[in-house]
DNA sequence: ATTGGCACAAGACATATTTGAGTGCTAAAA
DNA sequence: TTTTAGCACTCAAATATGTCTTGTGCCAAT
């Protein structure tokens, strides 16, 4: 348990490390309104603080850095809102409402918002939709020997396929057989319209032949699986290269190889509230350094999805979190109208 | 005009240089089989050439690198094919075959394969299609109050956009104005359909309300320029930053904020055969020291495209030309069956 | 428990010294 | 006339040296 000296010491160290990535010596914190204690006095709690592992040294004799620790428990009990943040509100606001906007434009500004609000790298997965049901099969005849298959979805999401038709297959046969296929599918869920999709199918109820069956078949499974693909939005990729800290090629390439692989993707899937992760926290790609904080949002009852920004660890906290809470909570009001 | 000796001299430069990323001096010259002079003499044409503007010296006393001039010349002049190109070709044959592939996948399977190939940042637009007509117009109702709207082309590209319909529009009515729309439109091409869209809605002739109409004419208009925005697929974005010459994280940013922002595909649009740029060529985005060698490849009679290759101008053009023609020649093969 | 004082550690910076690769020029050889 | 050997010279890069500054740890005094 920490004293509540040391917490005030640990607050103004990472406080002043935010602002200036410079090692913290016990000279600055002198000069600290809230520490009127001698150097030596601070140093003892440093030193303390420093086997704790809240702090850490960059040589024997420099000044101290927070350690991914130090940061942590400085989020979780020493963070102060930045009161100014809410001067960025109105910009939100405005910028959101400018547009008559599309839900997928929506969520792009949104991200794109947040990183020029952050300067951090920002990104957004979903909308994921929790009931997304099969409104419409069709197919449209192209030429002789080729058709688009067009599924829609209760959302409105339309997935197309275009299928070669063979030979021998009767192309009022074929038509015959999307129209069953529509009656059947219609208003069923996803996973729902793959079963049915399959018996039907198997029974051979339908006027089709085999082997075109199965071109059929896996046309409709990889729509399927398009519907229920996540979306990812991501703005700011280079931001990240501003940092002083990252000013390494060999850094910069894994982090820019990492957001190209998506691969942060995995790691704000489902989730409850805010998370903050640390560079170690992520496990399948560990980023030392990075610090990722992601929030649920909700559109509507259905679709909802997680906006996040990765930075450096040595990040605002006090501004970067209310202001994702903010824009997280705005994506669901401004779709509503 | 260069004497054939200077030529061997400025070849050799080339190529070495090409290997090593390090100045190359007359000592090393000698060494060279064809090269069968003392270094005097070659220090003497090593400095015609600079002269010339062909070779550059990175301080008074260092050996040479090639200037971009230099490379010019050598592409069109002094490049050799390298033989061992043609053992990668299988590698092509291969993985283009090994799917059966769709349109969109074989060109990002044959835009990685060229990065990987190559060790190089690859990316291809298109494909553009010449007479893109329109196939079929239908609308979907999702809910009392919304629908998609579909548009489908003869190449079987589809664009859909969600339309809310307003208290006073009979559904009925609207029906019936897709339709009517969907007989006018009907293997018309883009832009005529543009045209004749405009007309209709001013005639008044169809069922539907002023207002909606702008709505609905705007829904038109954006799935229009969908169709004939450009893909661009990019492969081995990283790829430039295991180049020592670009060891440096603000060149490194400006590179990646270009391939964000998709800078390069204004300059690979309409083009005949194979073109190399150097640095300074590229007008909009000059980034030194990189080479953009691009070419088009056709799919069919209608669709073509252009795949590129990005790198230093440090580059195995020997190698790297005769692969990008390659796979660009097979990248249409492929489609064919 | 807190503080002032002091020896010590290590990076940062500036300045010299050495080394080595490579050049340009010139006079002699081919 | 062309080519070559020889030599003085240049400059970057590596190495060494000394000084400065910041900040630490510890101890004795308060």
């Amino acid at each position: 348990m920490l004293s509540s000296r040391q917490k005030l010491i640990l607050k103004a160290i990472i406080d002043e490390y935010v602002k200036t990535a410079q090692p913290v010596g016990s000279k600055f914190l002198t000069q600290v309104p809230y520490l009127t204690f001698s150097s030596a006095t601070l140093r003892y709690d440093m030193a303390e603080l420093e086997t704790l592992g809240y702090l850490e040294k960059t040589h024997t004799s420099s000044g101290r850095i927070p350690s991914e620790l130090g940061y942590k428990y400085y989020v979780d009990h020493l963070v102060t809102r930045d009161s100014d943040v809410q001067s960025s509100f109105p910009v939100i606001d405005d910028l959101l409402k400018q547009h008559q906007i599309k839900r997928d434009q929506a969520i792009e500004e949104a991200v794109k918002l947040l990183s020029d609000l952050t300067n951090y790298t920002a990104l957004a997965v979903g909308p994921t939709h929790d009931s997304l049901t099969i409104k419409k099969v069709d197919f449209i005849p192209l030429t002789e020997t080729s058709a688009t298959l067009l599924i829609v979805t209760n959302q409105g999401h339309v997935e197309h396929q275009t299928i070669s038709i063979p030979d021998d297959v009767n192309i009022t046969d074929l038509k015959e057989t999307i129209k069953t296929l529509d009656e059947l599918l219609a208003n069923k869920e996803l996973d729902e319209a793959s079963t049915i999709l399959k018996e039907s199918l198997m029974k051979q109820d339908l006027k089709t032949f085999m082997d075109f069956q199965s071109q059929l078949m896996a046309s409709f499974i990889e729509a399927f699986s398009k519907f229920s693909e996540e979306n990812v939005y991501l703005s700011g990729m280079t931001r990240m290269f501003d940092q002083p800290e990252f000013d390494n090629t060999g850094y910069i390439k894994r982090f820019v190889e990492m957001l190209d692989r998506r691969d942060l993707v995995k790691l704000i899937g489902q989730q409850d509230g805010l998370q903050v992760r640390f560079g170690s926290d992520m496990k399948l790609i560990p980023m030392e350094n990075c610090t990722l904080i992601s929030i649920p949002y909700q559109i509507n009852a259905q679709e909802h999805g997680t906006i996040a920004v990765i930075g450096p660890n040595r990040m605002p906290y006090g501004k970067v979190i209310p202001l994702l809470e903010y824009i997280a909570l705005n994506i669901g009001k401004l779709y509503k109208k």
